[in-house]
DNA sequence: CTGAAAGCGCTTACAG
DNA sequence: CTGAAAGCGCTTACAG
């Protein structure tokens, strides 16, 4: 069995009460007693039952961050950052993720009531109202890339829609009239300003022109198709903005096996500067979405609404996504219009 | 202040046992009561605690992921293993990472006592005993990818070795003579046992031939390093076997910025196969570690060892590590000891 | 089938 | 500075 605060009081000769001062360094306590204590603490190795402290203390010192995927790096260097910011906090996390539909998302919810101190969620579902019947009153949390009605908790976003508009000005400037799009899932939320984004800067920047949106779903596989697509068309596009990263490594892929060159036969970027951006062959051009920077400050933020719930006023901050230029976009070879 | 089961007795007009049978599914309870009971526990939104819980039934219904790094899309596909295999399980998840060395470790294993019911150890250091004295002995454990002393604790493990010597005779199948190797960090012990498949496969295939390793920490920065030191070299290796994809990837990186072509020029392998290692140009040829499968598995494990700590006899598995023959691997094409 | 009561392992006023 | 005792929110024999 367990060794209890109890057993060390009668191994010590003390009351429980001093056991549990002395462990929580209460100063009322003398040398004396303390290093009594803590050697008997030592000697039976004692580890308090955090189930009894948060229960009494109402703090688990743990928060949870409710995450709608995990795969590929966007998730690794998002949990990453929160995980080093947590450790900095002697905060515990609680990872959920992997939620195929709203009602199992609304589950992992209500699970971490009561486990947690807090909470960080991502949920880029378009419509994620369903958080708000889900989420305790009281229970801290803090919102990443989420539609936000307003709301009284915080929020941090990466300007979805001003990097995908600083992206299709790049590429104008570049020389490319003809920009295709690879679209992220319909109901994700960045997905979609990172499309709208696109379509401002289209109106704006080539007015008259037309988009050319290809359907894809974040992933690599649907990146590969639309590469696949591209490759196929009689009118092709000279430039391909794919709105993440895997799908743009996905395109790459394609457009390779189909003998295409790029950036010289045609022009690549990615979204997210995920860390292996930087080293596919070419370097992809992307926007930096500052992942381990959101999960990071998402954390410091929720960490001080737990300490101070009272003081803290919800603050919604939205990150800067800077335009990351590298060798997979260039001027286009090309007159528009070649055919295969 | 939170609604407790005290409440929901008194709206119900029961008693809190009544409450408790209801809410844990108990046979003996009246099918009038517990409708009665679910109403207002509906009503008054009632959540256990679940701190209450797991102090009075010594179950958090929680495991701890201890991992050594979050780095790439390896970890990410480990916690998807493991996630998705908890989540089937109805097992919550805590992660824990980014420990510099032994004593971070050690504390945060500490930490973990008591809020989890088991605990899946992925570390890799080469010395990794200071394991044994910090987790407690009746916490239910298992081991990915750790040097076990032999050990109560189940385990699973990848054949870093026999990956590594499959790629080497893959290699000298292909007809290279000197094939360069790129080692992970000295500590780890899976890099190790890769470095041992290599010299053993080097020592069986090419009796006579010398060694060449590069140092890498398994990082992408460190595949690039040893890429340019490859491009450097009068005696050029005509193959770089990375001890891990993201070294490869790295190392790709650096090869393409010195003008040669892979596997034209030199042929490039790695290891894990990762994701992206199929998406990147040329497609790596590589060793699957299958890594979300091993998360899976020592989840189950775990979560059998958990809910039966006397019917389970503690296992030790080796995943098979499957060679994954792709494009970056060739027939060298210029004869050996070609100076660039 | 249901309730009163003990007890899980802690923390924290309240006395002294 | 230290201890006796109440209480946190549950579950579970034990009675009835």
């Amino acid at each position: 069995m367990a060794v209890t605060i109890k057993d060390v009081a009668r191994v010590a000769g003390v009351s429980v009460a001093t056991v549990s001062r002395t462990l929580n360094g209460h100063s009322n306590v003398t040398e004396h007693t303390r290093s009594l204590v803590l050697g008997v603490v030592e000697q039976l190795r004692f580890v308090p039952s955090s189930a009894a402290q948060s229960m009494i203390t109402r703090r688990t010192h743990t928060v949870g961050a409710l995450l709608p995927d995990l795969h590929g790096e966007y998730f690794s260097e998002l949990i990453r950052g929160i995980d080093l910011a947590a450790r900095a906090r002697g905060l515990h996390l609680l990872v959920s993720s992997s939620h195929g539909d709203a009602a199992e998302a609304a589950a992992a919810l209500r699970a971490m009531n009561g486990r947690v101190d807090g909470l960080l969620v991502m949920s880029p579902h378009v419509n994620a109202d369903f958080l708000w019947g889900n989420i305790s009153d009281d229970l801290p949390a803090v919102l990443m890339n989420t539609r936000v009605a307003g709301g009284k908790h915080s929020s941090f976003a990466v300007d979805n829609h001003g990097g995908a508009y600083a992206m299709v000005r790049h590429l104008v400037e570049r020389g490319h009239r003809d920009i295709a799009f690879v679209a992220g899932p319909e109901s994700n939320f960045e997905a979609h300003e990172r499309l709208l984004g696109y379509r401002a800067a289209l109106a704006d920047l080539l007015p008259g022109s037309s988009e050319h949106v290809l359907q894809g779903d974040f992933t690599q596989e649907s990146g590969f198709r639309a590469g696949s697509q591209v490759v196929a068309l009689t009118q092709r596009p000279s430039a391909v903005f794919a709105s993440n990263d895997m799908m743009a490594i996905g395109c790459l892929s394609a457009l390779n096996e189909a003998g295409l060159q790029v950036p010289h036969d045609i022009s690549l970027a990615g979204f997210d500067d995920v860390p292996v951006s930087r080293y596919v062959n070419p370097s992809l051009t992307t926007v930096r979405a500052r992942i381990t920077e959101l999960g990071g400050l998402a954390l410091e933020r929720l960490a001080s609404t737990i300490e101070e719930p009272d003081r803290i006023t919800p603050s919604h901050q939205t990150l800067r996504a800077d335009l990351i230029v590298r060798q997979s976009t260039a001027t286009p070879a090309a007159p528009r219009g070649n055919s295969s």
